[in-house]
DNA sequence: ACATCACATTGACAACCATCAATTTATCGA
DNA sequence: TCGATAAATTGATGGTTGTCAATGTGATGT
């Protein structure tokens, strides 16, 4: 019950092997950074491109078709209008997340799977 | 030539074979959406969580450390004030990222990989 | 009770972001 | 060359975000 009470309040079994109570010392040091900080900005910058509703709903359009997603096509089931999506557009585009192709008067992309899985790839 | 030429300045072959040069329809429909606006949002949500470098080490230090991590060792490597480590550490939280727990005085964190796991399946 | 410590909250500010109307640019058919 | 069309860019606006200094809150040991 001393020894509960003691697990309660302090630092965990692993650190409690050989650290003291002093609060300078009180907390096993975490690893070495998996991510540096070239790497993190990197990430961020892709992920700050998925943290849109309306962007993951334009790319769950072109992923969800097997090739290529004429951009007329994404305007009216997105709900915003044409600059808007064209500026989404732009953001999924500059991450490296889709291709653009401009044939003619039309705008058509794609995914870019590896790009894809290069993200989930950090996540587990 | 002219076949190729066609090909430049036209919608693909999926889409030539059932449509006109009408403008109007130009384009091969997107499919059905895979992700509704609820889910977007949510997902948006989590994926902001991760679009900061900041979160992304923090993080990256939670997930490579096999257990718990505590707060107190997150400012020094963040290189960020303690209130600010704090205002990412509850993004994080809030996100379903990491958990809180607090015994004593001090506060521990641990990943969910469930919870990342569940952001990888979006992105494959 | 009191001083001390870990962490959270507040408040303020600058930077960034989503959005749309209006306009521009590029491409096509005639 | 001209009119029409798809998409990009511009400019403006309201909202959100990252940051830190100062302060607040709750737990601890004495």
């Amino acid at each position: 019950m001393a020894f509960f009470d003691d697990l309660r309040y302090s630092p965990p079994m692993e650190a409690r092997k050989t650290i003291t109570l002093d609060p300078i010392s009180c907390c096993a040091p975490v690893r070495a950074d998996a991510l540096d900080e070239v790497q993190a900005d990197m990430l961020a910058h892709s992920f700050a491109a998925l943290a849109d509703p309306i962007r993951l709903r334009l790319l769950s359009f072109i992923t969800s078709s097997a090739g290529e997603v004429c951009a007329c096509d994404l305007v009216e089931p997105s709900g915003r209008s044409q600059p808007t999506v064209s500026h989404h557009m732009k953001i999924l585009v500059d991450a490296g997340l889709v291709t653009r192709d401009k044939r003619g008067l039309w705008v058509w992309y794609r995914a870019v799977p590896e790009r894809l899985d290069a993200l989930r790839a950090v996540l587990g």
